[in-house]
DNA sequence: AATAAATTGTGTTATATTTACACAATTTGA
DNA sequence: TCAAATTGTGTAAATATAACACAATTTATT
């Protein structure tokens, strides 16, 4: 079966970053290793490129055993392939971030893997290259996020638009103006009044929207200014 | 050296496209293959990661085997890894894009290689799921070209503004307003008047430009607006 | 029941950017 | 000398962005 006979068969891993949004903080679904190597320490969510296994397959498989949710937002970053980056064997490492809603995950599925939300702010080191992965998925995030509508991969089905703007803030670590930002929101027209109101205020209470999943999936490749240039 | 006992190592191949710009096309610099498997038909530049070798190393290595040039501006694009995308053996594929000047490249080893410089409009069908690489690169060009100033890679050291104005017409297959591009250009203060003007013109000689490579590198990762929305 | 505090929705104006154009200058060849 | 092609620069209208103000809603407090 090794018809290319002078080449090296090389280990091939996944690391998946799993953001998410808990109204106030930017959170990452981080692994308390029970298991070695490097047990006690925290790393990305992990595994290998199964022999007769399609990429994306094996992304999906991760993400399933994980959080228990098919069909989630995700996208690859980098392939990450410096020797010595794992230091039990050559191994290369597909990177990618996936967006869920915090709220919807399988909790005993993260239970069994050890899983924990931490503040992405104050997050503790991680092991191997994985404190560089985490650096590129919120770079890239930062950068998707600027000019395509991912954001309301990270909210629940219906929100508000203080919602989507304290998300924004989050992601970009830094405070915005509310009426421009309503109103840059609004002229994308991807957002539908729902008709109800957000009943968990003490004050007044906002308008939900849902996402237009038809305009979304047809202006996503659209630019949008989300942001100015206050991101890099 | 097999220290995680229960997984299975995969080939691992890293595939270029290779862009160059002609004056009036866009080029891709393609394998006609004299070896097997698929002898006789075209292909993306390729090779396979070694078992000691750095992955940034191999993207290296494989340019430089093709056209002699070291420090090419190149940059990943995703990694392929359906099952049966090479019929050969499981391989999975770091598929990356390079852009460099048409006229700087060894000819001899591009010759040793079996190189060719083909249109990129009107290219023949490539081995695999190299057409698909092609597709991605170009949506990938399109899309980075549009917010950051990596054209110039593609040009001379010195160029005249209707040079540049040409390669974005073709990158996006697109006609701009000449007034409006050069002003848009001049407004980043990234191009240096060198004094000089293009004796290659049977009419009024263009102003040579250079491009001023601190402020290239400072306002590398700022948002440009190179393109407005004419691109997807 | 009236009021204060917090938050949300909408509007306005000044400034900057983008778009759609027009015209003058340069160069060569007829 | 003039025509043809190309390059450099300018201008006005439309659009987008940034900075700011005010009115409405809701709950808790007096």
């Amino acid at each position: 079966m090794n018809k290319y006979p002078h080449s090296t068969r090389i280990l091939v891993a996944l690391d998946c970053i799993v953001f998410g949004f808990d109204g106030e903080e930017l959170k990452l679904l981080l692994i308390k290793r029970n298991f070695e190597p490097e047990k006690g320490k925290w790393s990305l969510m992990g595994g290998f490129l199964e022999a007769e296994e399609d990429l994306e397959v094996a992304a999906n498989r991760i993400l399933y055993d994980l959080t228990g949710l098919k069909d989630i937002y995700f996208e690859e970053i980098k392939t990450f392939g410096k020797i010595g980056r794992d230091p039990v064997e050559r191994t290369i490492s597909i990177c990618f971030f996936a967006l869920i809603n915090i709220h919807d995950h399988n909790q005993d599925q993260a239970k069994a893997q050890n899983a924990h939300w931490l503040n992405l702010k104050n997050r503790p080191s991680l092991i191997f290259d994985h404190n560089q992965m985490v650096d590129m998925a919120l770079e890239q995030l930062r950068y998707k996020a600027a000019l395509h509508p991912i954001g309301f991969e990270l909210l629940p089905e219906k929100f508000t638009i203080p919602q989507l703007q304290k998300l924004y803030e989050a992601i970009y670590d830094t405070p915005l103006d509310r009426r421009n930002f309503s109103r840059k929101i609004l002229s994308t027209k991807l957002l539908i009044d729902t008709g109800e109101k957000n009943q968990n205020s003490t004050t007044k209470k906002a308008i939900l929207y849902q996402l237009d999943k038809e305009k979304y999936q047809s202006q996503f490749n659209a630019f949008h200014n989300f942001m100015s240039d206050a991101m890099i």
